[in-house]
DNA sequence: ACCCAGGTGGCCC
DNA sequence: GGGCCACATGGG
C-alpha cells in the first residue's frame, strides 16, 4: 500500500495534469496576503457546504469590502458579516469562526503573512484551538493558504483512499500519516495531489481554488 | 418535497 | 476514545 500512493499520485498527473493549471492565479509563489486571507476565509465557509454556497458567500463578503481578514478583525458586532456569509449556511456559527479566525490572525500576527512564517506544528496547535476549526480546515489554512507541507484529508481524500487502498483504518491522523510518509516533502505535490483527488471526482469546476 | 454538500463541537456512554 | 446529532443554505 505504501509505493501506491505515490504510484496513484502519478496515475491522477497524467489523466488530468498539474492542478496548477487550473488555478494559476494562486501559485505558491504569486499569492498575496489577501489572496491568503481569502483562502483561509473559504476553507472556513466551506464547512459542510457546497463550494457553489461558499463562492456565493465569498462574493458577498468582496462586494462587502469584508473580505479581509483586518477587516472583519475590526467588526464591532457581528451582523453584517452574517448577513453577507448567510449563503454559506449555519449562520450562527460560521461568522463567528470566521471572526474568530480573523482576530487570531490580526491580534496575535499582525497579518496572516506573519503567520506563514510560523513553525508549522505550532500553527497547526493554534488553528486546532480556535472555535470552528478542526482538522480539515487547520490543513486546509496551512496547505493552500500559507503553503505548509500539510495534508488534507476531506470527504474526497476519503473516498479516494477507499477506492484505491485498503487502509487498515480510516481515522484522520492515520491516513494524513499515510500521504505524508509515503510523498516528497514538497508542498507542490501535497496541493497538486490533493486539488486531483477533488478534480478527478467532481471536474475542474468544483475546484475550491475555483477564481472568484 | 425531498436529498445532498471539502466539518465541528457538544453531548453520551 | 468513539458514536451520534444539530446545524442552514442553495441547487438538482
Amino acid at each position: 500500500m505504501n509505493k501506491k500512493v505515490y504510484t496513484l499520485y502519478h496515475d491522477l498527473l497524467k489523466k488530468h495534469g498539474e492542478a496548477e493549471k487550473f488555478w494559476p492565479q494562486w501559485c505558491a509563489a504569486k499569492k498575496t496576503a489577501k489572496d491568503r486571507g481569502l483562502i483561509a476565509i473559504g476553507a472556513i465557509l466551506t464547512q459542510r457546504t457546497s463550494w457553489n454556497n461558499a463562492h456565493l458567500a465569498l462574493k458577498n463578503l468582496k462586494r462587502g469590502k469584508l473580505l479581509s481578514l483586518k477587516n472583519i478583525a475590526g467588526l464591532t458586532n457581528l451582523n453584517k458579516l452574517t448577513n453577507l456569509t448567510r449563503p454559506a449556511g449555519f449562520y450562527q456559527t460560521k461568522p463567528r469562526r470566521v471572526f474568530e479566525f480573523a482576530s487570531f490572525v490580526t491580534k496575535n500576527y499582525i497579518n496572516i503573512d506573519r503567520l506563514k512564517k510560523e513553525n508549522l506544528r505550532t500553527a497547526r496547535d493554534k488553528l486546532l484551538s480556535l472555535y470552528g476549526i478542526g482538522p480539515e480546515t487547520a490543513d486546509t489554512i496551512l496547505l493552500y493558504a500559507l503553503d505548509k507541507l500539510s495534508f488534507v484529508i476531506d470527504e474526497y481524500t476519503k473516498r479516494f483512499v477507499a477506492r484505491h487502498l485498503s487502509p487498515e483504518n480510516i481515522t484522520y491522523d492515520f491516513l494524513k500519516d499515510l500521504f505524508e510518509n509515503n510523498l516528497p516533502k514538497k508542498v507542490g505535490v501535497y496541493q497538486n495531489y490533493h486539488t486531483l483527488i477533488i478534480v478527478d471526482q467532481k471536474g475542474e469546476e468544483g475546484s475550491f481554488m475555483k477564481k472568484l
